[in-house]
RNA sequence: GGGGGUGCGCCGGAGUUGGAGAGCCGGGCCAGACUGUAAAUCUGGUGACUUAGUCUGAAUAGGUUCGAUUCCUAUCACCCCCA
C-alpha cells in the first residue's frame, strides 16, 4: 500500500512510478477506465482486462448507492465479488454529482441532500456515510467527499466551497481512521484539491492537502468547461505544491492531448469518460489522429480500423463495417469503438512511461501531440 | 370495364376545405458537441441561388378568380368498392 516514484524525466516534470495495492500493482502514469455502475459501458470486463490492459478502473459511490444499493454489494462481497473484476477499483465519492446533478441537490455544512435522478427520493450524503458506503463497496482507493465547483465560479464562492471541502476531508479522515476495510483488502483514502481557477486558492488547497501526507493526492474541479490553458496552468501550479513522493491524480481528465500535457506537468493518474462516451458516439482516437467513424467518407473504406491497435477487434474489422455498426446503433459497434479507444488510452500512457524511463519523454510527446491532434 | 377517393419535402403523418407557407411533427440523411457518466445523449443543417436576402414550389397541362395547395377540365399515378 504505497506509491513509489521511480523516475522523473529529464527536462520535464513527467514521472514514472509504481502504486502497490492489495489487489495489484498500478504502473504510473496510468489511465483508469470509468465503470460508474460496476461496468465499463459497452465493454466486457474481459475486454478491459485482456485487450485494454487496464490496471485499475473506477466506480461511483452515488450511482452504486442508488443501484444496486450498498446492501446488495455488501452481500456479494463488495464490488469485486459482484462484477468479478479482480484488480484494483477506485470509487469517486459523489463529489462530481454535486456538480453534474446541481439541479437535484442542496449543499449544507453537514453534507449534500441529493434528490435521486431515478425516482426523486431524497438522500443525505455526508463525509462520514460516503466513507461508510465506500467501505461497503470495497474499493481499493476511496475518494474524500468534495464539492466539484462549476466553471465559471465566483471567487468568494470558490473560496467558501474549498474550505468546506477541506472540513469535509477532515471528517472523511476521521471516519476512515476509525473504521476498517470489510473484505480483507486494505483501502486508501485520497483527498482532493479544489479552488476553481484561482491561483491563491489552488495553492492554499494544495498545501492543505499536502500536509495530510496521504499516498495519493487528487486534483478536482478542473475540466468542467474552463479554457484548456487554465487546466494546464492549475495542474502545473498544484503539482508544484503537492509532495513529490506521493501520487497525483487529476480527476476527470481528459483528451489524449490533455493526458500528455498533464503527464508533462507531473500527473500520475487519470480517469475520464471521454474514450468510452466518444466511442459510443463515433469518435475514435488513433495514433494518427481523431476520426469520426460515422462520417460518410468511411462508408466504402475496407481498410482495417487500426492495424496498430492492441484491440483484436480493431485489427480485424474494417472501417466500413464499424461505420455501419455505429451508424445503425448496434451494440457491437459501441463495444468495438469503446475497446478501441480504451486500448489507445492505455497504449498512450504506457508509451509515455517508457519514454519517461529512458528520458525521451519531451521529444516523444511533441511528436505525439502533433499526430493525435489531427482530425482525419 | 364501371363507381368512388387520394396526389406538396428523401419517407411517414398532421394541417391548409378561396386570403401571406420554403412551412408543423416524427423518421431518415449530413455535420457537430461530449472531460471524477441523469449521456444508447444532445445541438444544428437538410428546394435553388449571387444567402442580413432573392427566386422557384402543392402530380402534369390548362381554366375560373383581385387572389388557387384549395374550385373546374383533361391527363397521369396510386388506393378502395363493384364487375
Amino acid at each position: 500500500m504505497k506509491y513509489e516514484l521511480i523516475h522523473t524525466a529529464r527536462g520535464s516534470s513527467a514521472r514514472a512510478g509504481r502504486l502497490t495495492l492489495d489487489r495489484g500493482i498500478v504502473h504510473t502514469p496510468i489511465f483508469m477506465p470509468v465503470g460508474t455502475q460496476a461496468a465499463v459501458k459497452a465493454c466486457t470486463l474481459e475486454d478491459v482486462e485482456t485487450h485494454v490492459g487496464a490496471e485499475i478502473i473506477l466506480g461511483n459511490t452515488y450511482h452504486l448507492y442508488l443501484r444496486p444499493g450498498t446492501e446488495v454489494l455488501q452481500s456479494q462481497g463488495g464490488i469485486h465479488g459482484f462484477n468479478q473484476w479482480k484488480k484494483p477499483v477506485l470509487t469517486d465519492s459523489g463529489g462530481y454529482q454535486v456538480y453534474s446533478l446541481s439541479n437535484n441537490r442542496k449543499i449544507k455544512e453537514q453534507g449534500v441532500i441529493f434528490q435521486s435522478h431515478i425516482d426523486g427520493s431524497r438522500h443525505l450524503f455526508t463525509p462520514e456515510n460516503v466513507i461508510d458506503v465506500q467501505r461497503k463497496i470495497g474499493a481499493d482507493i476511496i475518494m474524500a467527499f468534495d464539492e466539484c465547483t462549476p466553471y465559471p465560479c465566483e471567487y468568494q464562492y470558490a473560496k467558501k466551497s474549498m474550505h468546506l471541502t477541506h472540513r469535509w476531508l477532515d471528517r472523511c479522515m476521521e471516519r476512515f481512521g476509525t473504521t476498517e476495510a470489510l473484505y480483507g483488502k486494505r483501502q486508501l483514502l485520497a483527498p482532493i484539491v479544489q479552488g476553481s481557477v484561482y491561483d491563491d486558492l489552488r495553492k492554499m488547497s494544495a498545501e492543505y492537502i499536502a500536509q495530510k501526507g496521504l499516498p495519493i493526492n487528487a486534483i478536482g474541479g478542473l475540466s468542467v468547461g474552463e479554457p484548456t490553458e487554465d487546466l494546464y496552468h492549475h495542474t502545473a501550479l498544484v503539482c508544484e505544491v503537492l509532495p513529490k513522493p506521493n501520487a497525483r491524480y487529476l480527476m476527470g481528465v481528459g483528451t489524449p492531448e490533455n493526458l500528455l500535457e498533464c503527464i508533462d506537468r507531473g500527473i500520475d493518474m487519470f480517469d475520464c469518460v471521454l474514450p468510452t462516451r466518444n466511442a459510443r458516439h463515433g469518435t475514435l482516437y488513433t495514433s494518427e489522429g481523431r476520426i469520426n467513424i460515422k462520417n460518410k467518407k468511411w462508408q466504402y473504406d475496407e481498410s482495417i480500423i487500426d492495424s496498430q491497435s492492441t484491440s483484436p477487434y480493431s485489427r480485424k474489422y474494417s472501417k466500413a463495417y464499424l461505420k455501419h455498426l455505429i451508424h445503425t446503433g448496434e451494440h457491437f459497434g459501441k463495444q468495438i469503438a469503446s475497446v478501441h479507444n480504451l486500448c489507445f488510452y492505455l497504449w498512450l500512457v504506457k508509451e509515455a512511461r517508457k519514454h519517461i524511463l529512458n528520458d525521451s519523454f519531451r521529444a516523444w510527446k511533441n511528436d505525439m501531440m502533433e499526430k493525435i491532434s489531427r482530425k482525419l
